[in-house]
DNA sequence: ATGCCAGCATGTTGCTGA
């Protein structure tokens, strides 16, 4: 048996806050950092800071100023899948095996303003890319699948009543609407997938991994949601040791709105 | 209803985020 410790990190263009992700790397090294947002072509990609730290296995998916997402390692990592959703190039997802242990790294369609998908083209992509995940994840990976998966990223759906600062308030926010948690349900149960970070923190308490740039005292405030997701399945349960969201590092100067969240399992 | 803040490219304005 050995530690596993998995990291996902929206982290709001990797270029300006390599200094950041290198502390963070140093105090929670994680086996595996999976990133979102990281906005930048593959050419840019801070590819040799990782390798300094160890982490020499790269599978990186980005392109020019939006979106992005990329998985580090520092063990052995093969890249399974480079397929795109909603018949878009807009690198939302990387699959890669790292220890025996099939790791999706998703960066979900935030989906605009109004709750919509009749009025708002953004929310409608929202919703058609939780049915094609949804969708892929029950075809491709039912629930009786032997191998073990970890799912993780920025969801952009904060699920649970205790998952936003208030539940009436944000029910017409996007993040949060009926419709969302719904598709996100679905997606999860696809595969079976469970919650790793709700399976330490019950329901009833309150839990966030962003909070807006928008309010000034964001700590004081603290008007958060749970957005960022770790999901593994049934055989991963039984392995799990800690969890961690590192809201520290939504504090530091030119932070991300995003913070860390980190699960360790034994496996 | 809007702006509040922030990053990037189309670049001192507009698009995106959620």
């Amino acid at each position: 048996m050995t530690d596993f410790t998995i990291a996902t990190w929206n982290i709001n263009s990797v270029r300006l806050r390599i200094a950041t992700v290198e502390q963070f790397l140093r105090d929670a090294q994680p086996d595996v950092l999976c990133l979102q947002e990281i906005k930048g072509e593959n050419g840019v990609f801070p590819t040799a800071a990782f390798e300094a730290l160890g982490y020499v296995h790269q599978a990186v998916r980005g392109m020019k100023s939006y979106n992005g997402v990329a998985t580090l390692s520092r063990h052995p990592m093969t890249v399974l899948d480079d397929r795109n959703w909603c018949s878009k190039v807009d690198c939302r997802h990387v699959a890669t095996s790292v220890m025996g242990i099939e790791v999706h790294n998703f960066y979900v369609p935030a989906g605009g303003d109004i709750p919509d998908p009749a009025l708002n083209d953004k929310f409608a992509h929202k919703l058609s890319f939780l049915d094609e995940t949804r969708e892929w994840f029950a075809t491709e990976r039912p629930p009786s699948a032997a191998h073990r998966m970890v799912l993780v990223g920025d969801l952009n759906i904060a699920p649970l009543e205790h998952d936003v600062w208030s539940h009436k308030k944000l029910l017409d926010v996007v993040s949060h609407t009926p419709i969302e948690v719904e598709k996100y349900e679905a997606w999860r149960a696809a595969s079976d997938f469970r919650d790793a970070v709700r399976h330490f923190v019950p329901d009833s308490e309150k839990l966030y991994t962003w909070w807006s740039y928008r309010a000034k005292e964001w700590e004081l405030a603290d008007k958060g949601r749970r957005l960022d997701h770790i999901w593994v399945t049934p055989d991963l349960v039984p392995a799990l040791k800690s969890y961690k969201i590192h809201k520290a590092m939504r504090g530091v100067e030119k932070a991300s709105d995003h913070a860390p969240v980190v699960v360790t399992m034994s496996v």
